[in-house]
DNA sequence: GGGTTGATGTTATAGTATATCGTTTTTTGA
DNA sequence: TCAAAAAACGATATACTATAACATCAACCC
């Protein structure tokens, strides 16, 4: 099954330097009408998670910034990561300890990813049959679900073909495939 | 809701000598039928995870097997970490950074998690629903699943009494439940 | 201006995990 | 039985991830 022209999976010839402004412009937009303060350096940050296809560390983000910001330091990245996060700009990765843009930020939600080990791309679900079903099996136990963690992990369709990743993706022998 | 008799939610008054004695057999067992070796090290390992009620953390694992073997170092603890993981023997919570054992360690499967905030403790499921769920939510975007990762928070039914945990969970302020 | 709050700078340290290489133990097979 | 090979373990160093603590700076309000 080939995935329809609304898949969350980037595809190499989409127009990535338009899908960040986006990102930044809507989270720029959500900020100014909740008060939150998107300053130059979170809004950077964001830049630079949304710059990179595949979620990313907290010291690569550091490296990065480091290029353009002398004083970066741990506390500052991990400052940055805890304003978007709060703001639901960004998800963790549990998983792979890394940060990725949130598609939906405009509401609160757990996120849901489908993580491809050879490209490293992460797409994010809102699948209400997955929620269901937790919410089930939780409730046959009696627990009181707060958050949810979903990181399914395997290979997106990109990568199954017979020619391997896409050009935009990383090689398959798996190298930088984190 | 008080939970089942066979709710995976240990309770206060089990056995927990005996339930620890009873996974490291059956550990034995299929380590013996596997031809896999289960040295004494990588047992008492498992014990001492099976001997935590909760998701332990491989320094905490740590401290307490430098009490009775002297030479245990980092590398001590994650070369058994990585045995019992392969083994299936126990499942690591990625959300935790930590590990608890495998209540079907019989066959491979993926954990999925019920994490109680409160005490700390994590209750494994097999719930065919969520997998099914997971599995539909990737197949329309055509995504090959390999790994899942179901790690979910919340209350578990005995911290959410009105006299809180029981006993033999931690304080409700939540002081040792990371 | 002075006080308050929030953001950032700076240094240090805590917590998690792996690389590397040497030694010991176990297995294997002649 | 013995030597070679493989697996496990000891020991040290280091990489990676995250936070504590306190100083400084900027914006805002009165």
């Amino acid at each position: 099954m080939a995935p329809s022209p609304t898949s969350p999976f980037p595809h190499a010839d989409h127009d990535h330097h338009r899908c960040v402004a986006e990102a930044v412009a809507a989270a720029e937009g959500l900020c100014a009408k909740r008060g939150a303060r998107l300053t130059a350096l979170r809004r950077r940050v964001l830049e630079l998670i949304w710059g990179s296809h595949a979620p990313i560390g907290a010291y690569d983000l550091l490296r990065l910034l480091s290029q353009e910001h002398e004083s970066a330091a741990p506390p500052t990245i991990y400052r940055a990561l805890d304003f978007l996060l709060e703001q639901g700009l960004i998800h963790r990765i549990e998983s792979l300890n890394a940060f990725v843009g949130c598609a939906e930020p405009a509401e609160a939600h757990a996120g849901q990813f489908l993580i491809c080990n050879d490209c490293g791309t992460a797409a994010e679900l809102h699948d209400e049959g997955i929620n269901r079903a937790i919410a089930r099996g939780a409730a046959e136990l009696g627990f009181a679900v707060e958050r949810r963690t979903v990181e399914v992990r395997g290979r997106c369709p990109d990568c199954q073909t017979p020619d391997g990743p896409t050009p935009d993706g990383q090689a398959p022998d798996g190298t930088d495939a984190g």
